[in-house]
DNA sequence: CATTATCCTTAGGCAAGCGAAAATACAGGG
DNA sequence: CCCTGTATTTTCGCTTGCCTAAGGATAATG
């Protein structure tokens, strides 16, 4: 009964599953996951930021995020401003086709286990919450920025907007 | 209720963790996230196994898997053997520098993770595990096709057919 | 046999990531 | 002012991982 083998399956499944379901989301919406973590940051922050703040809570380099900022302006998603406070940065603008795009697009992961786990008793929800939130901090000891914004995106009551 | 909210938060904490961590790893140990993940399910096999069961076990096409095997077999870590069952067949085979290298750069997930989950009380355990199995059940489902992800420009279904 | 199916590789392409270095802008000290 | 240092972004060249499409061999089957 090796409790620990099972648990580390049942874990690489739901990593497995995650990775698998956004590659298809992305080829079935045209939009890829970088680019839509990148989209949804934007709109979190309210619909403009800068790549600075882009690369940090991504975490990723600023080199990665000006590739995927100049694809999203070649696809009419974004749109590059100078900001008129400090003229070395650059505001990234969330266009109406990018918003239009989001609303059409949410988060895959999201979708799916949303949809399932309303479906579940109130205790066996309690009982998730509180497991995964274990593993996550098992996981997640070291020092990572990690509150990624395609948690909260589909769900509306945004109370979390760091 | 946000107890939804806080489970696809710990969610993603728990994906991303992983994912920077296997990262870091990989870049420690001069090996690759992908690489290391064939290896590993060579070593689980038995140490030997042909290209199409490492491609149907990580999710991805053949063409990748002969491209990773190939870098794999430059840097000594794999080798290529003829089976003599079905000449069609290859046979990757794990080198001995191989599973060293494994042996020395065990598994991100598991060497976190294993360390945590076996200081947890026996029913702490039992629980994780369930609720994890619980989790990957809703996320794995394999009826993706069926999902409402992109009723809205779904020209292509299955790309991932192969 | 001749087809068809299976397994693997080749070739070419795209997305996402990185580091290094250039370009620009701000900020102070002298 | 000018000089230097620092911050922000972009450019360039590269790597990794993945894909499809198109073979080449080798089974399997009619």
């Amino acid at each position: 009964m090796d409790r620990t083998d099972d648990s580390l399956i049942a874990l690489r499944r739901i990593l497995r599953a995650t990775e698998l379901y956004e590659r298809d989301l992305a080829s079935a919406a045209g939009v890829t996951p970088a680019k839509l973590r990148v989209m949804q940051i934007v709109q979190m922050k309210g619909g403009t930021t800068t790549p600075k703040a882009l690369a940090t809570q991504m975490g990723v380099s600023q080199a990665t995020i000006t590739g995927l900022v100049d694809k999203l302006v070649k696809e009419g998603m974004v749109n590059r401003a100078q900001s008129s406070m400090d003229r070395r940065q650059i505001n990234v603008v969330l266009s109406e086709k990018g918003e239009a795009t989001l609303d059409r697009a949410p988060d895959a992961l999201q979708q799916r286990f949303v949809r399932e786990f309303e479906r579940l008793e109130d205790w066996e929800q309690a009982q998730l919450l509180s497991s995964l939130e274990r593993v996550a901090a098992m996981l997640d000891a070291r020092d990572i920025d990690a509150s990624p914004v395609l948690t909260v995106g589909a769900l509306d009551h945004d109370k979390r907007a760091n």
